[in-house]
DNA sequence: AAATTGAATAATTTAACTTTTTGTTCAAAT
DNA sequence: ATTTGAACAAAAAGTTAAATTATTCAATTT
């Protein structure tokens, strides 16, 4: 007699891996059950409808992966080796997960570049926090140069979209991840506090 | 007596109006041809086949964006100048091209992050020769850190991209307006030669 | 010859309808 | 508290005919 909530973790990964493997529309209420040895009415225990057994088992892999970068970062102390930590450990963590990975090539629209039309839009902002608490930090030390954090957390964060794009919806693999160091290299650049002169004219 | 050459450029024009108005699929050939004052028999005598017509017009539309920035590129000296006026005219050239604009939000694909699939991938090469000759002057001059050109070009097309498709595609117009500036100044702060450090390991 | 027409035909889209599959609910059972 | 299975509703898939649109081309005009 196992406890309801203690179904859940195995309700994600069983659900996780079949959306993987066959999308959502061809990925059926009674295929999940099957796999949890239930039948489709018990999974309605469990679950509100369909759609929301989807969206929950993706909020539950993005919030681990989430979870795995903020740990990583929090093992450093100086802003830049934060910076260089989460970018790296967060390509990494992806690269692991296959399933995660399959997921998004099938539902691509889970990585968006429009915050509009982000059905995973409060996870994301959890994981802006990460960022935006190393551009603080690093703002406070004076390492960074003084910056509207709030901004240039929203464009990296866009960057950031765009690298998981490009990798692994669009799967141009190896050129993303040359290219990856390249603007991994060009932003820390730029966030270093070389100078206090504003370049471009606030428009 | 009209020569064939001599009408392509109200073709495209009579076209891309139309493809602007009522995207590929709801314009008809015979749209095209009524709006030139011909008959649908006779345009397939200047174009091969619609998606033809259709691709031809979008080319022609990208090639004259692309001149018009070269031009205003050709009138600064300085790369750092150049880089800024490239960025802030191709935004301004779009912002009044309201049939182009519209052309790409019916057909959102135009802009796209995968270069392995990009319709106008020609085009956008050629634009990038622009992007390419003013890093390539600011390293030889010593204003930008010495970097492989090539890819920082892709990364920074890329991120251009990122932009049109956010601004445009997605029309979050204000937002991305805000962080286009942040962008700018983000990325010349990166490029600026303030060291020869390298900031990141080789992978 | 170069450009254009209009009619014929091929290809594609749309609409209406039927059948099948799948999602969701719920009273009854464990 | 959890699970079942049957009933029902909703959505998807398949079928077919009609209508629209793309394309070709021999004949005509400029």
């Amino acid at each position: 007699m196992t406890l309801k909530t203690e179904k859940y973790p195995a309700l994600y990964q069983a659900s996780l891996e079949l959306f993987a493997d066959f999308g959502y529309r061809k990925t059926t209420v009674e295929d999940v059950a099957v796999k949890l040895d239930m039948t489709k009415g018990n999974l309605y225990f469990y679950v509100k409808n369909k759609k929301q057994l989807y969206e929950q088992t993706i909020t539950h892999a993005l919030t681990q992966w989430k979870d795995h970068v903020k740990k990583a970062v929090d093992k450093k102390s100086d802003p830049v080796e934060k910076f260089r930590v989460m970018a790296v450990s967060a390509l990494a963590y992806i690269e692991k997960n296959a399933p995660l990975r399959q997921v998004i090539i099938k539902d691509p629209q889970i990585f968006t570049l429009s915050p509009r039309e982000d059905r995973f839009a409060e996870t994301n902002q959890a994981a802006m926090v990460i960022l935006k608490d190393i551009l603080k930090q690093g703002v406070a030390q004076k390492k960074f140069y003084p910056m509207d954090v709030d901004q240039v957390t929203a464009y990296l964060f866009s960057v950031y979209m765009m690298f998981l794009i490009k990798t692994y919806v669009n799967a141009d693999q190896a050129s993303s991840k040359k290219l990856f160091a390249i603007a991994l290299e060009l932003n820390l650049r730029g966030l270093l506090n070389h100078t206090t002169d504003r370049l471009t004219p606030i428009v």
